[in-house]
DNA sequence: CAATCTGTTCAAAAAAACTTGAACAAATTG
DNA sequence: CAATTTGTTCAAGTTTTTTTGAACAGATTG
């Protein structure tokens, strides 16, 4: 018997045509917003497969090291952009792609956007400190007004990012607001 | 006369603490959006600068290389993230810093997020087409439901550009609509 | 038209990002 | 508890991206 074949042999199975064109859609999309190949590799496999998938099988079908599954698992994970699947009788992790967009996108700007805004709100304010050495008058005029609006901007990322979740969401409560302007928006 | 000293000796000339922070500000901005690091020194240092700035003057400041100088201007330029501004009396190129926070999102996006949506929809059918040599019917299904499920995700972002514009612009026109419904959205 | 000025191009160097796989750790099995 | 299974870590290797600077092209000047 084959019993002790466990060399992943070239493993590598071939996939269906329209597999690899749907994951070609997934890993454009990943590099498009930053993340390497290897992750849109991933998520577009298990997004391509009716049912959960195993850390091997998922080396088997990609054709990748081992710890490029392991980091993209785990980067995964943490964008919240794939669920642990308990299979009864197996004692390997399987896992599912999350499927909401809403809960994609909000994983990413949570994970990747969120974080750097939060810190340029001090950074910011630290110029505005470090403005007090700048000798010439109208220079320093000048400093103040554009670190003005790069307050205003920032501000106003911030404010984007519930919008582009009731959108992606179509949750259509976009209008439920507390002040008495129920009608205005930024 | 010090006449001939054009070798920009080691030209970089100190910076103030405010600016270097501030073009650290755009340095972190770009590299989140997937620039290059001298494209956000470019800009930065543009930005910090109450006049415009000459070819020269922006190498000068940053000490970068003038490929790189070129290049960053070329793509910034395209972007529509600086305007070229006349300065008489010089024969040399001047730039001024885009100031809208709209237009500078507009640019980006219509650069680099428009293009990837509108060649994924071809991508999309395509794959419908080689969906048609899969012989699992209940396999096929499942895949078509994805690929439908794509279709949406697609559509969505499509729609969300407008959104975002609108509200980085402060238009306040989100909800002239031409649909019977104007309060619903998505 | 030779010399200079302004800016671009592009091959090569440098830096950054990604992937690999062998060594490791932890849990389970027999 | 030795052997196996499952997955992680991380130094080294590979690939991709970015930067550099010398060669070039086109204007302008004297």
């Amino acid at each position: 018997m084959d019993s002790k074949q466990s060399l992943e042999e070239y493993s590598t199975t071939k996939l269906p045509a329209w597999q690899v064109a749907m994951m070609d859609t997934f890993v454009r999309a990943t590099s498009l917003v930053g993340l390497p190949r290897s992750i849109g590799e991933i998520y577009g496999c298990l997004y391509c497969n009716p049912k959960p998938l195993s850390f091997d099988e998922i080396q088997d079908q990609l054709g990748i090291s081992r710890g490029s599954v392991s980091g993209g698992l785990k980067t995964l994970r943490q964008l919240g952009a794939i669920k642990l699947h308990y299979v009864p009788g197996s004692r390997k992790d399987h896992y599912l792609p999350e499927l909401s967009m809403e809960r994609l996108v909000r994983g990413f700007i949570k994970d990747q956007f969120t974080p750097h805004l939060e810190s340029s709100a001090d950074r910011l304010e630290s110029i505005e400190v470090s403005l007090t050495d700048e000798q010439d008058l109208a220079l320093r005029q000048h400093a103040t007004n554009r670190l003005n609006t790069l307050r205003t901007w920032r501000r106003r990322a911030e404010k984007l990012l519930p919008f582009i979740l009731a959108v992606l969401g179509g949750t259509n409560q976009l209008f439920s607001r507390k002040d008495k302007s129920p009608n205005k928006i930024v």
